[in-house]
DNA sequence: TTGTATGCGTTATCAA
DNA sequence: TTGATAACGCATACAA
């Protein structure tokens, strides 16, 4: 059902947008005054003022914010980079993130990377030719040298899920360590022992910090590290199902998961394995978003505010761009135990 | 912990960026030749080209595409205006949209109204403002007469989930109509014929269809249509448990869900009236969303190509700001029917 | 093949 | 309280 459409922006439609010149000529005023009413400037005749207004209205004639934006230096965009707007971990922070930026009369211009340095690379330079005011950054991949590079092009920047120190830059940082120690030490307390960890793409920060968090409460409890209990997801969660058997080989009784949705995996292969969750094994996510109380059984996870740290990333910025305001240079997010029925005491 | 963090542009990092005057000046030739050689025009000397790209990657000058948009007059921001991206059938959609205009060199400025009438209609007038090449617009809320005020100012337009025959308007649309009946068909198959259905704000052009829908199935069968049994949420997920169970008390034998998030509501308010599902009542949802295939019972829903539509919508607005290549005026989505266990025969 | 002049639509500066 | 002039950084038209 192809038709012929063909959008061209002819005559008809063409009406020309109207220009400051355009309203100070109708106005019989000089195109500054149009400004001065523009900015809400105090330094105008209140009656000219009052007709300049009517004429904008009557017109709805609305400034160009590019061509403001070339003399202000501002453009109140700020660049959003993340990896993955599906995902639902990061939809719910630019939620929160949309929020509050256009509480502060900024708005967002969104990149996803998908993972690919490569794009993370080109988009953190198409923010600074955008000329951005700001930039949030969730880049899992980038180098720490690049970051260092590339940050003062589009400072301030507020960075999600990496802690690093430089100028221009603050970090919001979920504390992956507290978080995999928590949810290992839940287990161990539960009377598991045998416990896996499936964990993301490695070289990821929040990762390691993870791993760190799972092998210090086994140490704690005086339970030894397996190396092999340890898996790493290296693309996406496909291969979790894979992993999750490995386990299951392993005898583990417990599994600890990187989100909620790999967790959902892990329930999955467990169910193809003829295993029940959580008497067979207990299985636990982190991140709590949305799909964790649906699921059947609903799952144990370490639980993030997503939304506010959304909120919390731009309020940062704000802070940041407005510059005279202190802010935090390093803010830490705390999961929280949000215990449901995925994991069971082993008796 | 808050330090006294304040940003501020010092003197330091200022380093007052290049423009293409700088790069002239130190190539030695006129900006104008700069220009040529940024847009790749063939009517410069190599030799001279050689050495200009030598200066522009010393220095990694990076020309301002504001002060470029300023005379071409294209800015390539697609403005992306929908209710909420952590709503995962928005997320999907926004994924396809965005790696589609990506590869056509298009970037997404992205604009969440949280159904709000106003800001739908500022988020309009703001995208003009910032003077985007196009956009794509899911406005449920907004009523035809201002839709067709404010399309020419942003033209052209993909709207989603709006059938609007205007210029400078593309529609892609989810056969709601059709996915309503298929729905309601399935379970009148399998032998019920107390169907409810719970519908999201009724005003939604997609829920009206989605009800016309469930009529014309019952009506075909020779089903009478009970008021009563027809549900309406007004303003977010939270009511689905109660019209569930006002729905119970009428002792349908199955629902039909408005999206997939709201059947899981209502197998959780199943749940809690100990009813089990799918054995005492049938539950199907619509769009097809991950959390579908994790719920448990896995939910029968009909389905919808999210990443796909994205898609769709993307490449029909490049063709349409492209200008020269026919696009469909109008684009039907079909839902397909995914069966699960949330549904099951009365027998 | 290259350079000069002009303009895009605003705000900033300074003078009236 | 207002207006004239000069930016902002680039591309376009035309001349050399």
């Amino acid at each position: 059902m192809l038709n012929e459409n063909v959008h061209k922006k002819d005559m008809r439609s063409m009406e020309k947008k109207l220009t400051i010149n355009d309203i100070a000529r109708m106005a019989g005023v000089s195109r500054q005054t149009i400004s001065r009413v523009l900015n809400n400037k105090p330094e105008v005749n209140e009656a000219t003022r009052k007709q300049v207004l009517r004429i904008i209205e009557k017109h709805e004639f609305q400034p160009s914010l590019q061509a403001r934006s070339m003399v202000t230096r501002k453009t109140n965009m700020i660049a959003v980079l993340l990896p993955d707007i599906s995902n639902s971990f990061f939809a719910e922070i630019v939620r929160g993130i949309e929020r509050t930026l256009r509480a502060n009369k900024l708005h967002v211009f969104l990149m996803t990377s998908e993972e690919e340095i490569a794009l993370e690379n080109s988009f953190i330079q198409l923010a600074q030719n955008y000329n951005v005011d700001g930039m949030i950054l969730c880049s899992p991949r980038l180098d720490e040298a690049n970051l260092r590079k590339l940050i003062p092009r589009v400072s301030p920047v507020v960075l999600l899920n990496r802690d690093l120190d430089a100028d221009g830059a603050a970090c919001v940082v979920v504390d992956s360590l507290y978080g995999g120690y928590t949810a290992t030490k839940y287990l161990i307390e539960k009377g598991h022992s045998k416990i896996g960890i499936i964990l993301g793409p490695s070289r990821a920060y929040s990762n390691i910090q993870r791993l760190d968090g799972y092998k210090k409460a086994l140490v704690e409890f005086g339970i030894p590290v397996e190396d092999d209990l340890i898996m790493h997801v290296e693309v996406d969660n496909k291969g979790v199902h894979k992993l999750t058997e490995q386990l299951v080989k392993k005898k583990v009784t417990a599994i600890t998961a990187y989100n909620d949705l790999a967790a959902a995996y892990v329930i999955q292969a467990c169910t193809d394995l003829n295993l029940k969750v959580p008497d067979d094994i207990s299985v636990i996510g982190f991140d709590g978003s949305v799909i964790s109380q649906f699921m059947n059984p609903a799952l144990t996870t370490m639980s993030l505010p997503l939304f506010e740290m959304g909120q919390t990333i731009a309020n940062t910025l704000v802070r940041m761009i407005k510059g005279d305001q202190p802010f935090e240079r390093l803010t830490t997010i705390y999961p929280i135990l949000k215990e449901r029925n995925s994991t069971k005491s082993l008796s």
